[in-house]
DNA sequence: TACCTATATCAGTATTTCCCG
DNA sequence: ATCGGGAAATACTGATATAGG
């Protein structure tokens, strides 16, 4: 194994190995042999093959690159696998594979280029059709490699017109789900995980019978396989060019074979999980269960080709024919539930788009406002809408509070071109918005829906394309979205997949607009609705806060608060509680209510004094509606300032809050947002490092911010620093879009830092859940950040790899959190410190980006 | 016997699927 | 056929009990 492993690494081209009976490492085809059939793996390696990885990272993958047929092109590295046996014809499930080559027993996994290889899809064998293609993490530190694709979303090369759905059935991530995934079951250890196994939950559609197994226990990425599979970390590629992707900060997720990212080490790893044991199942993501049970069912959804043609990822045309052929056909659905795009009843013409070829990705923070234009949510959608999932029929568009539907509108557009409004599902919890892994936009049709709409995929995650019409006054009326929940369990399964679904219910309708201007660049707006919640049960029951009317209060309490939201009763309590950094209860008393002013949408509140009354420093508390034993909402944040203070928001200390508490850009909101900041989930948040933007000088504007930053402990009990948390942000990728010469005056001129919270970043293995993040099983409850999103920078297109800041950027101050946090940090960038279980290899390389990031920090645009 | 760890059990919840109007 | 509401079925969590070293 070892030896194979150097090997690979080492871009041995041929690998040849013997497979165990019913090797799982073969398609369903080969699952019954009863002989030891003898694998050949043979990498085909192409000679540029950092230098590809380079452009892949940097985002400029080239239409060159795609193969419109989907065919593979000669660079892709593949991996031949000639199997020595018979091949049970019963077990050749409809296979449309050529019989000659399933005869010939070859099987050849060709590597798609590494997007295909990342595609989260690809990685996602236990994903439901909808719940890989749903793959969420259209982000950014995904995006890292699969830049173009991501920010390109329309008028990317990736998806001509010519990429229908259907031109792509061949093609799909679930098809590179197989043949990826195929390899990495140790076929000696792991005889139970099939490679039929996993080709088929490729393209399941339900559930699996008890994905118990290691769902939720964040095992997927287990430490043995981190540890063993560092040595394919990206970093050590020798060609990885830290310039040609300043996003590309060496996270876990870039470089663990088990997530996205898709390179040569994770070919490589491939590989060796053909050539190890079971220790490192690659395929350890997903119980065994699971993938035994997987098979069941399909899902019933068809590929339609759009009229207007279908818009697919470079992911999803990761797999090259042949691959698909060998796939039983019903794989088709496991893509195809993003690519169900029913006849579209309107006539879409598509709107002259922006022509920018590197649009943010989804997980970027876009302004809502940028110079004289400004996208905003004139009707916010209720805060509650059942979700439906796979298996029931629509639950209909999302609707308004005061009945109709949410309503768009770009403001200060004067030209005539019509634009396209994007629609996604974004997340609500504390931490940056961007796709929600659980949850994907489904288009609505019927007669009832008057405004039309378009189906694409960005990047796996669905995203509605509704036009934005000069005549109608760049106003759309979101008749035409509803909202699909995807099993909790198909999305946790997935490689890569940090969050977990449970109690993580809440999203936000993400709005998008992208403006070409004629100076070439590409003005990107978005603007995020309030919270809605998803669950059927959270809506009957739990209270659910909106908005507050304050944020802040002297210490002594007795102002009274305003509560706008849902579900509250007559006995509702609200409570403030502190908690420390260990999660325990500092203090927590019940605030008065007034009753008789309250009703079920409203509570006013007297807040009650804080335990301290002489605090020299803020000190951030949280406060919920509770209605019962379980009945409550989620935290949300109220600050607690010295006497002399204004119970204003006071910049200095909100900076750990920066990502969603930086603006307030929810037009027609009187009161102020209901960010939640559960103690554990502030803490990620605070000690995550500021990635600064460059974004018309933005990074200037970071470190001034940076510099600004006051302590990062308000107070000595700040229930924000969490040494355990810290050491999370390994992670992040700097999510700032590309910088441009010039850009529009951002009404929230000073949000430039992207604070990443890392706990989707983070590897479990490395950082246990319990203490990162919202998904942590443990903390509040996915502790959706009500604040309407913020957008946190603006946008003006451009090439986006270029000008983003050192993602690894850190504020000493964050270590100082780390040591106690009570010290004043040194407000100085610097290099972050890795926790003790990367190696120095690893380190060095990230250190080494680092440094060329911060050195080649530059303001792009593009032509 | 005290302590620790692993495992089993159970009540309460959350999620997912079904049914029905 | 689509929407929506309700609820049963199933899965999961966390606390506690129990057994074994």
């Amino acid at each position: 194994m070892k030896s194979a492993e150097e090997d690979a690494y080492g871009y041995t081209p041929n690998v040849s190995l013997s497979l165990p009976l019913g090797s799982p490492c073969l398609p369903s085809q080969y699952h019954s042999l009863q002989t030891s059939p003898i694998i050949s793996v043979s990498v085909s390696e192409p000679h540029s093959y950092d230098a590809q990885d380079d452009m892949r990272a940097a985002g400029y993958f080239s239409a060159s690159t795609v193969r419109p047929n989907g065919a593979p092109t000669l660079e892709s590295p593949r991996i031949e696998i000639t199997a020595y046996g018979q091949f049970p014809e019963d077990e050749v499930e409809e296979s449309s594979l050529p019989i000659a080559k399933r005869v010939n027993s070859i099987v050849t996994l060709t590597l798609p280029s590494a997007d295909g290889y990342r595609d989260p899809s690809c990685l996602s064998p236990a994903s439901s059709i909808s719940s890989r293609s749903c793959h969420s993490d259209a982000s950014s530190y995904e995006s890292s490699f699969s830049y173009n694709y991501d920010n390109s979303p329309q008028n990317s090369p990736w998806q001509s017109p010519s990429v229908s759905p259907k031109g792509s059935t061949l093609t799909l991530p679930g098809d590179g789900c197989t043949s990826a995934g195929s390899p990495r079951h140790s076929p000696s250890t792991s005889p139970r995980t099939s490679v039929t196994d996993d080709t088929w939950l490729g393209q399941r559609g339900s559930r699996p019978n008890s994905p118990c197994g290691a769902k939720r226990k964040y095992s997927y990425n287990g430490s043995g396989g981190l540890q063993k599979h560092y040595p394919y970390s990206p970093n050590h590629s020798p060609g990885l060019s830290p310039q040609t992707s300043p996003r590309l900060s060496v996270t876990e997720e870039t470089w663990l074979p088990n997530t996205n990212q898709y390179t040569n080490s994770a070919i490589l790893a491939a590989i060796n999980a053909l050539t190890t044991d079971g220790v490192v199942d690659l395929g350890e993501g997903i119980p065994i269960k699971a993938r035994k049970t997987s098979q069941d069912n399909i899902p019933t959804v068809n590929l339609k080709v759009e009229p207007g043609g279908e818009e697919l990822s470079p992911g999803e045309l990761c797999l090259d024919d042949h691959t698909s052929n060998r796939l039983p056909l019903k794989k088709e659905g496991y893509c195809s539930g993003f690519l169900d795009v029913p006849q579209h009843p309107y006539s879409w013409s598509k709107p002259k788009q922006y022509v920018s070829p590197s649009l943010p990705a989804l997980d970027w923070q876009l302004p809502s406002s940028s110079g004289p234009y400004s996208l905003q949510i004139e009707v916010q959608p209720k805060s509650h809408h059942r979700a439906h999932y796979e298996t029931e029929g629509s639950r209909g568009a999302v609707k308004a509070l005061a009945g109709g539907h949410p309503v768009v509108q770009l403001h200060g557009y004067m030209e005539n071109e019509p634009l396209t409004l994007q629609l996604f599902i974004g997340t609500a919890d504390d931490r940056l918005l961007r796709p929600h892994a659980f949850y994907q936009v489904h288009r609505i049709t019927g007669k009832t829906v008057s405004t039309p709409s378009h189906e694409a995929l960005h990047n796996n995650t669905k995203v509605l394309e509704i036009p934005l019409l000069p005549e109608n006054n760049m106003r759309a009326i979101i008749d035409c979205a509803g909202i699909l929940k995807l099993r909790n369990s198909d999305i946790e399964l997935r490689k890569g997949e940090t969050d977990i679904g449970r109690k993580n219910t809440r999203v936000r309708m993400v709005f998008r607009v992208h403006i070409n201007q004629a100076s070439g660049r590409t003005v990107s707006l978005q603007a995020s609705s309030n919270p809605i919640e998803c669950s059927q049960r959270s809506a009957q029951e739990l209270p659910l806060v909106d908005k507050q009317s304050l944020e802040t209060c002297p210490a002594s309490g007795g102002e009274r608060m305003l509560l706008d939201g849902h579900n509250f009763q007559h006995d509702s309590k609200v409570v403030f509680v502190e908690k420390a950094q260990d999660g325990h209860h500092l203090w927590e008393t019940e605030a008065k209510v007034d009753r008789d002013a309250s009703k079920t949408n409203s509570l006013i509140v007297e807040i009650p004094p804080y335990r301290n009354q002489r605090l020299s420093t803020p000190v951030h508390v949280n406060f919920y509606v509770c209605n019962g034993k379980r009945k409550r909402s989620q935290y949300q944040r109220f600050t607690y300032v010295p006497a002399n203070v204004p119970t204003i928001k006071t910049e200095p200390h909100d900076d750990f809050d920066t990502p969603l508490v930086c603006g307030q850009h929810t037009p027609g909101l009187s009161l102020l947002p209901k960010p939640y900041f559960p103690p554990q989930v502030m803490t990620p948040i605070m000690t995550s490092d500021p990635r600064p933007c460059v974004v018309g000088g933005a990074y200037s504007i970071s470190q001034q911010r940076l510099a600004a930053k006051p302590s990062p402990l308000p107070s000595s009990t700040s229930p924000s620093a969490s040494p355990k948390l810290h050491d999370l942000s390994p992670s992040p990728f700097s999510k700032c879009l590309p910088a441009a010469p010039v850009v529009q005056p951002s009404p929230i001129s000073h949000v430039s830092i992207i604070q990443e919270t890392p706990g989707r970043f983070q590897t479990p293995g490395l950082y246990p859940p319990s203490s990162s993040s919202s998904s942590s099983p443990t903390s509040q409850p996915s502790t959706p950040t009500d604040a309407p999103f913020t957008p946190t920078l603006s946008v003006t297109g451009a090439q986006p790899v270029s000008g983003s800041a050192s993602p690894k950027v850190s504020e000493s101050g964050g270590d100082g959190l780390q040591e106690g946090g009570s010290s004043p940090p040194a407000l100085t960038v610097s290099i972050k410190q890795e926790p003790q279980e990367l190696d120095q290899v690893y380190l060095d390389d990230v250190n080494e980006i680092i440094r060329n990031d911060l050195s080649s920090i530059s303001v792009h645009s593009h032509a």
